[in-house]
RNA sequence: GCGGAUGUGGCGGAACUGGCAGACGCGCUGGCCUUAGGAGCCAGUGGUUUUACCGUGGGGGUUCGAAUCCCUUCAUCCGCACCA
């Protein structure tokens, strides 16, 4: 007995892979090129082994297709700037570089300690200047294609981390970080102009075809696409006019009001000779500074004050009263809403409370509807009513016809408006790429020369959080000189999202070393886009849609020749614990590393694959993990079978287990192939190796000879080697003496050796199960009858009762219904 | 409220275009081997009143035949959410 030293052999090994460079990939060569990337990780603290989830999934993909014959790019980086590293230097008092470093190297050391191998030659790091100083470039692009801008306007506030975020960063009105509850503050900030992809980002969702659909309903949804109509209501006693977007256009005759957010501009304006106007603007302020957290609650009490003006609905002339409400958004459509109570449940609960008339313009066709005894709008479809000439018209006609009337009067136009905001970039932090401009007093705003980035972030800098950011503290930072007049100036002090950083990584890969431009066109356009992304659900909106957004801006500019960057996603679900998602908090968390060190990285990747489909959200169990151990060595203990099997054996035995052998084969490959089954193939392995000792069971020690167990054991070992590298390599080492397995083809299965001469056939008696019989492949018809009808227990079941109908399908089934 | 997903033994999960429900693994039971077993190997393991019947969240339907298709309902999870 030679006992699995997993220990020696995955370090053996290991050490094999690094020296060999086996996943080095010449980016000149790109023939068969497969690029197969993992979202690179946040450097934070240690690995769990929900985590390890997604790195193995990677790792079994690139060693499949490497096995393949592909050549396969699959490199890691690093996440590196970002809060947690710095709230960590905040408390702790360490620079956040040194946190980053160190966590950095461990991390590294968990991943090769998984036996998960990368093109280390690659590796980035979003934190060094050598990186930033092209997030910073591309940030210098955007500005020049005046995509990105500086604007002043409510944005969200995280009162804990002290800085602004996009909207994308903000979850049920609390902070996505840190849960705090999110504010508005009316600040100048930096913004991309991500609106103006927004149709070509929905449109290109369905080039997608490779995404999960989750995801790309997940986008689909966020970008929030919906086509109306803006109609301009004049203000009485005003030249000017309100626009209020709507896409209830058919619901126009029932408007008996107007609603104004808070945050309207005109709102001063107008309450300009209104005795009323202190108690307007107190409530105008009021409401400003509750937090969105309130705002956004549905089943909140909504809040409203009469502005003492009126506008006119111009269809039917009618002067209706203006009103500032809490409930209107002022970043969605034009901050103004025309209010149809009767179809609008919002509109109804508000007019309700401050005893607004309600019409009804659409009939319900189930029932009537009485305006005075409503006690919920009406929001289905309908005819028309009480609308002029579009009366009797159903509602989905009669949007379009009164747009049209609209747009002929010149009342309103059709529009169409996107719920996807402007992506704010700027942030008040320390730990983030500068962004790259300068204010002058003479030349206003203007940008770093580019052959002066990177803008090096100052390592001196207070970064406890104040509000603002802390690279205000460092004077030599701040204190500069205007690119265009060479007179005294001042750099922008904020930082940017590090989703900024991250939006890019993946074309750094390719040529990381580049120290005069970002990457490479040519080669960047023969290796992308990413063949194979894998990664957390949870970037679904955030990173993806970012990514998207910054490659086609890319793409519009020539720098890149793709539009889309990933062609493949495959979003692996996640590992929970007792019933809870693994956090330190909850103490749930299961740690590679003394898994490893018990049973090794083979048994802990083995069992991370097996746990259920990689898709789906799964449960650890540790007695899971012992299985997967047992199994292991069950592989390896059939070296020592081999060793003492004679030189032939059962015949009838080796030839169910070379057609079990094909089976298996073909199981395998489908399996990875098709959904990354692993799960399925794994336990198609192990039916394989049960089959074995099953066997040796039945027929002892004659039952297999060498020739054969030896070329079925190769080939359980080329099937589990993307799965359980460390434990192949030996074994094949040990059957072949030749090198790498993973230079090795992968194994391909004979269609003649997959199947048996006879079918055991189930017969059914009226669609129940009453017998079984043994016929041969592909008999049909009158035949199949024949061999059933002989059957004992068919004839006990039929007996003298009529058969009204055969149901036979060849080699499957025999149904006879009596 | 809207959108999406998932419901199968004690547990994780299998089941291709409708065709033997419960593969594989965990757990449990028994046996062999052992000084011993928390090692290894083998066997058994959905339920029950066991010639048979019942069983894939519940109810109905289509079909010779349904975990799978249709209708309906319930539960859980995820995403979005006062988006006009």
């Amino acid at each position: 007995m030679r006992p699995y030293k997993f220990d020696k052999i995955e370090s053996k090994w290991q050490k094999k892979w690094k020296d060999e460079g086996l996943f080095k990939v010449v980016t000149a060569d790109h023939r068969n090129k497969y690029y197969c990337l993992m979202m690179f990780p946040y450097p934070s603290a240690a690995l769990h082994v929900g985590h390890g989830r997604n790195y193995i999934i990677g790792d079994v993909v690139a060693r499949y297709s490497i096995m393949k014959g592909l050549n396969v790019l699959t490199p890691m980086g690093w996440d590196a700037f970002g809060l947690p590293a710095e709230n960590a230097a905040i408390k702790n008092n360490i620079h956040p570089s040194k946190s980053t470093m160190s966590n950095i190297a461990m991390m590294k050391r968990q991943l090769d300690s998984w036996g998960v191998s990368y093109d280390w030659d690659r590796e980035v790091s979003s934190c060094t200047p050598e990186y930033y100083k092209w997030t910073q470039w591309i940030f210098l692009k955007f500005y020049e294609k005046g995509l990105a801008y500086r604007k002043k306007a409510f944005v969200n506030w995280c009162p804990s981390c002290n800085t602004v975020l996009a909207n994308e960063q903000v979850a049920a009105g609390a902070c996505e970080r840190c849960d705090s509850r999110v504010e508005q503050k009316d600040l100048e900030q930096w913004f991309f102009r991500i609106t103006e992809y927004a149709q070509r980002l929905l449109d290109d969702i369905d080039k997608l075809d490779e995404w999960p659909e989750k995801v790309r309903t997940m986008q689909r949804n966020w970008i929030g696409r919906r086509e109306g109509v803006n109609i301009d209501f004049p203000i009485v006693d005003s030249d000017k006019k309100l626009t209020c977007f709507t896409t209830r256009v058919d619901t126009i005759y029932g408007c008996t009001y107007m609603v104004l957010a808070a945050e309207h501009p005109m709102i001063e304006e107008l309450a300009g000779g209104n005795p009323e106007k202190g108690a307007i603007m107190d409530f105008v302020k009021e409401v400003r500074n509750g937090s969105r957290i309130e705002r956004t609650r549905t089943e909140r009490d909504k809040k409203g004050i009469f502005t003492g003006r009126y506008v006119v609905n111009q269809v039917n002339g009618r002067k209706i009263p203006l009103w500032i409400g809490d409930y209107v958004l002022t970043e969605y459509g034009t901050g103004a809403v025309m209010a149809v109570p009767a179809h609008d449940q919002r509109d109804f609960e508000f007019a309700k409370k401050y005893d607004l008339p309600i019409e009804v313009v659409i009939d319900n066709p189930e029932r009537p509807l009485d305006a005075n005894k409503l006690d919920a709008a009406y929001e289905g479809e309908g005819v028309l009513l009480s609308s002029d000439q579009f009366s009797g018209v159903p509602s989905n006609a009669a949007k379009e016809k009164i747009a049209d009337y609209m747009e002929t009067e010149g009342i309103g136009k059709r529009s169409i408006h996107f719920k996807l905001r402007d992506w704010l970039i700027s942030r008040q932090r320390y730990w983030g790429a500068p962004i790259p401009m300068v204010y002058c007093d003479k030349c206003g705003i203007v940008p770093v020369s580019e052959d002066d980035l990177p803008v090096l972030l100052p390592e001196g800098a207070k970064f406890k959080p104040t509000g603002e950011s802390p690279l205000k503290s460092a004077a030599d930072f701040v204190k500069t000189e205007c690119p265009a007049c060479n007179g005294p100036a001042r750099r922008e002090i904020d930082t940017m999202d590090t989703f900024v950083d991250s939006s890019w990584y993946y074309l750094r890969y390719i040529s990381p070393g580049l120290t005069d431009r970002p990457f490479d066109t040519k080669d960047v356009n023969n290796w992308l886009p990413v063949d194979q992304y894998i990664g957390g659900v949870e970037h679904a909106i955030l990173h993806l849609l970012y990514s998207r957004f910054v490659t086609k801006v890319l793409y519009d500019m020539g720098y890149v020749g793709f539009d889309e960057p990933f062609k493949r996603l495959f979003t692996q679900g996640m590992i929970s614990k007792d019933g809870a998602k693994m956090s330190k908090s909850k103490g749930n968390v299961v740690s590679p590393d003394a898994l490893i060190e018990k049973y090794g990285a083979d048994t802990v990747r083995l069992y991370t694959l097996f746990i259920g489909p990689p898709e789906k959200d799964a449960e650890w169990s540790d007695k899971g993990v012992e299985g997967a151990y047992r199994f292991l060595k069950r592989v390896w203990n059939i070296l020592d079978i081999l060793a003492v099997s004679a030189k032939t054996g059962n015949v009838d035995l080796e030839k169910d287990l070379l057609r079990k052998m094909h089976q298996t084969i073909k199981k395998v490959t489908e399996d990875i192939n098709e959904e990354f089954h692993f799960n399925t193939a794994i336990s198609a392995v192990m039916e394989l190796v049960n089959h074995i000792y099953s066997g040796i069971d039945r027929c002892g020690a004659g039952s297999y000879g060498k020739g054969i167990l030896n070329e079925v054991l190769k080939n359980i070992t080329l099937l589990l080697a993307p799965f359980v590298p460390h434990i192949a390599e030996e074994i094949w080492e040990k059957l072949s003496g030749a090198e790498s397995i993973f230079k090795h083809e992968w194994p391909g299965y004979r269609e003649d050796m997959l199947f048996t001469d006879t079918v055991i056939v189930p017969v059914e008696i009226n669609g129940k199960l009453r017998s079984k019989i043994e016929i041969p492949r592909g008999l049909e018809g009158d035949k199949v009858k024949e061999v059933a009808l002989a059957d004992e227990k068919v004839q006990g079941a039929v007996g003298e009762k009529k058969v009204r109908k055969w149901v036979i399908i060849p080699d499957k089934l025999v149904n006879i219904v009596i």
